[in-house]
Formats: structure tokens, sequence, C-alpha cells
DNA sequence: CGCGTGTTTGACAGTTTTCAAATTAGGTGG
DNA sequence: CCACCTAATTTGAAAACTGTCAAACACGCG
């Protein structure tokens, strides 16, 4: 329904078996807890198993699947999908570089929804029940996985909140400014945005159809407070959006 | 807004300081893992320190609260409502007998959302801090509480699908569903409801206004799939029901 | 038994969706 | 490197749905 390829055959995806070095990378404060020692950060290493590349539609894990890895995303960027039954499709993330994916497996050993690249995408696997072991020796560890899971939930929080409480104009804002906290927040300038998405898929996020989307981005452009063209935005009044 | 005592001064909340016991109680296969050992049970009846006893319409924490415990709920219902800066409020969940309420607070430490009593109940109080402690020693109890958290995301996910893709007719329609399917999972008849909460904070919850659930009910009534009146509601056509 | 809160219902307004068509962007093969 | 083709986006007009406002009714607490 999105992106046509994503149904076909089998996506080339290529797990690399040679180890990553979580001690050596550079992400690895936004993956990691802060305080792991040098001997744990070994541990770490041992248990991450493998990368694994995910081409533009590939699919990282399907709903139902049985739950085993936990996924950090090295690069790129993904998306997860519920599914209903009768095949109404809603994404409920979108995942960047250092975001953790498949924590919603857990409650039932199998996942509840399907993961997406959005563009060609990279991720670190970490088998959860021996990420599971080491929470049970490393305090820091365990902390920093509740935190996470606890962070997937607040973060739900927000997008009921959205999807419950607000107009389409509010969406739209609203997503704009969260794109460019978290690209800010890793370095990036906050005011340029590529989006990897199409209008549809930004749609189907905010629980909105995909023509509402590009006239809110429209008005939004008309009244002085973004740039729009294609994938990039650029915002230019960061306070009138926020009013909106 | 919802019920105006919410916001007066201090709801009268009185903790009862002698421990509840888990190793006895009935509801214990409810909150905590089946396969504890009665060793482990013991452990359970140190940690869980107290109950705590709310009446209608006051509150069990409010958002931004420290988050030091967790809760289970023993007897009545809550819900948790989430509140915008502006003070537009939605209400993310409601809760009955057996599950666990706070689990929010943990990813910064601050509850997110505020927790209101829909009718006088009780709680069992979980210091958070020991629970996780004693996750380290015992594996079942990690598992558990993982289970518990990741739950709480696929719940959350399962109301952004709602948010996101239904008419307020189906809404309506599945929020009946699962309440049923709930009173029913504890033993209950399936198909005589008790509505605990007002049409507002049904709506409130839905993502629509209480006039529409209103007419929704109604609907539902005039095409004989529930017999309603006020508070109780009959679920006289469920297949029908599932396919609105 | 009466008052206040909660609920139902109607008429109308506003927002979002639907359907349709024109325009633009992006990728591919020549 | 350009032309072409498909997918994505934009825009308009009309329809459908949900919200708003208002009034009457019912229920339950005290």
């Amino acid at each position: 329904m999105y992106a046509s390829n994503e149904r076909l055959p089998l996506p080339p995806v290529a797990t690399r078996r040679t180890a990553p070095r979580c001690s050596t990378c550079s992400r690895r404060f936004l993956c990691m807890p802060a305080e792991l020692s040098a001997r744990e950060f070994a541990q770490v290493d041992d248990i991450v198993g493998a990368t694994r590349a995910i081409r533009r539609g590939g699919r990282l894990f399907s709903a139902n699947d049985r739950f085993e890895n936990v996924y950090k995303v090295r690069t790129g960027s993904l998306k997860t999908v519920l599914v209903h039954r009768d095949g109404v499709e809603q994404i409920n993330s979108f995942f960047v570089a250092g975001e953790t994916l498949g924590l919603d497996g857990l409650s039932v050993d199998r996942h509840a929804c399907d993961a997406i690249a959005l563009e060609d995408s990279s991720v670190c696997v970490i088998p959860f029940a021996e990420l599971e072991r080491m929470c049970l020796s490393i305090r820091a560890m365990q902390r920093h996985l509740h935190r996470a899971m606890s962070g997937e939930i607040v973060r739900e929080s927000a997008l009921v909140m959205l999807l419950g409480t607000m107009s389409a104009e509010q969406r739209v804002a609203a997503f704009l400014l969260n794109l460019s906290d978290r690209v800010g927040g890793r370095g990036y300038p906050r005011e340029e945005l590529e989006l990897r998405m199409t209008r549809e898929e930004i749609g189907s996020y905010l629980g909105l159809k995909l023509e509402t989307v590009s006239r809110m981005l429209s008005k939004f452009a008309r009244d002085g407070l973004i740039q729009a063209r294609a994938k990039k935005v650029r915002i230019v009044d960061r306070e009138g959006l926020e009013k909106v």
C-alpha cells in the first residue's frame, strides 16, 4: 500500500556476520548506558551478534514473527506498521539512528507490527534473551532497558494525545517540530528537514489522508511558517508553528 | 473537567500501613508470575509495602510527580489522563483489578499522566526500586515485569490504531468489545457491562465528543446490537458489533 | 422527593475525506 | 545526459462525518 515493493517475495536482507564492536562505536552512548565500564562493554560486544542491512522497502521483521531480537538503528530510518485484521494499516512510529526497535514483541513473544526501511538502512541485532541475562548482573543495563521501554510507552502516549485531541493543522505542525527536535538532537541543523517518508506515510502516522497533509504543508508555506518543496522542508517560523 | 472534584485541595487518600500479603491474596496470579516459589512469594510480601484506598475522583498520582512506585489495582477502577500544555486533556487508559499502573513514570523519573479513581478503589503499592532489585535475582519476576511493560506498549498501539483509522461508530463498538473481554477474562458474564465512566470520559478516551458517543450507543440500540440504559449495557449481538 | 449532573436528541456549522484532474519529482534505459 | 514513465504531490469541488450549540429528559445522590 505505501511502497509497492513491500510485499514482494523476499527483500534482499544481508546479515553481515562480522560482529560490530559496541565498545568502539561512535554511537555507543546513544545506544548503551553511559556508565558501563570497559569490561562491561566487552560483554556487550559478545552479545551483539551481527548487523543487518535492509534495502529501502525491505522488512526487518513482520507482525507475528517470533520475537527474538531487539534492534538499534545504525544508519537510515525505519517505520513500524500496525496491521488490523481487515488489512487496515497504520504507521505507529518512525525510527532514526540510535533508536531501539522491537520491544513490542516481548509481551506475547511475537512482534505486533511490521518494521520496514524508509531508505537503505542498517541495524545492530541484539538477542533479547542475552540482553535480559546481562541485565541481571549489570544494574545500569537493567535501568537502561527499563527506561527504553518506558520511553516507548510515553512516546506512544504522546501519539495518542495527538490523534485524540488535535486538528489536522496541529498534527502536521507537531510532526514537523518533533522531527526537527530529533534531528537537532543528533547535531544536525534543526531547521532543515529531509523527509524520508511520503505524504501518505505521514498521513498514516497522523491519522489523516495524504491530501490533508499536503494541504496543511501548503498552508504553512503560504503563512510563511515553512518553506517546502517536495521532501525538503525548512522551518522558517518555529514559534509560529508551535502556536498553531 | 471530567469530575469537578478532581482538582480540589487534597483528595482523601488513606494509606493503610498494614502490609498486604501477596502470598495469600486471591488475585496473586493476576499480579505476579505464576512460577514463584513460596520462598519467593515471601520476598514479594516484604516488598509490597502498603495498600492505598482512593475515593471516587481522588488521585493516586499526578503528572510530574516523582516516580517511586507502581500500583496494582485491588478493587475498583481508575483512569489515567494525559494533560497537554494548554490544559487539553485526554484519557489514555482505564484500569481494572489486577492491572498495573505507573510504568510510564520510569523513563524520566516522573509520571507522565494523572491517575484518578473512577469509583472508590484500592491499590497495592510496589516500590519500584525494590521491584527492580528483585528482578535481578528472580528471572520469572524479571520476565514478568518486562512483559507488563511491553504489554503496555502493545495496548497503547491498539489505541493508536483505533484513533488513527476508525470511524466513531467503530471506536465505540471496539470500546464495548474490549471492555467485555476484560470483564469476561475475570469470570464475570461477558455480555453484561457496567460502565464506570461517563460518556464524556469514554469520548475523551476515544477521541470523540460525548454527544457522538451517545449517538453511537443509541444507534447500536436501534440496530439491536446492544441494550443500553444509562451505565448498564448489555451486548445482544456480539458479531454484529464486531462487523461494524 | 428535588436538585444537579449526566444523557439524549435535533439542527446546523465546520473540518476532513473523497473523487478527480493537473502538475511535479525521481528513477531508468536509451 | 536527456526523454520518458511512473509514482508522488498539489489543488479544487462536493460529500460525509463529527463537532457545536441548545433544549429536554432521566437518573441518582443526598
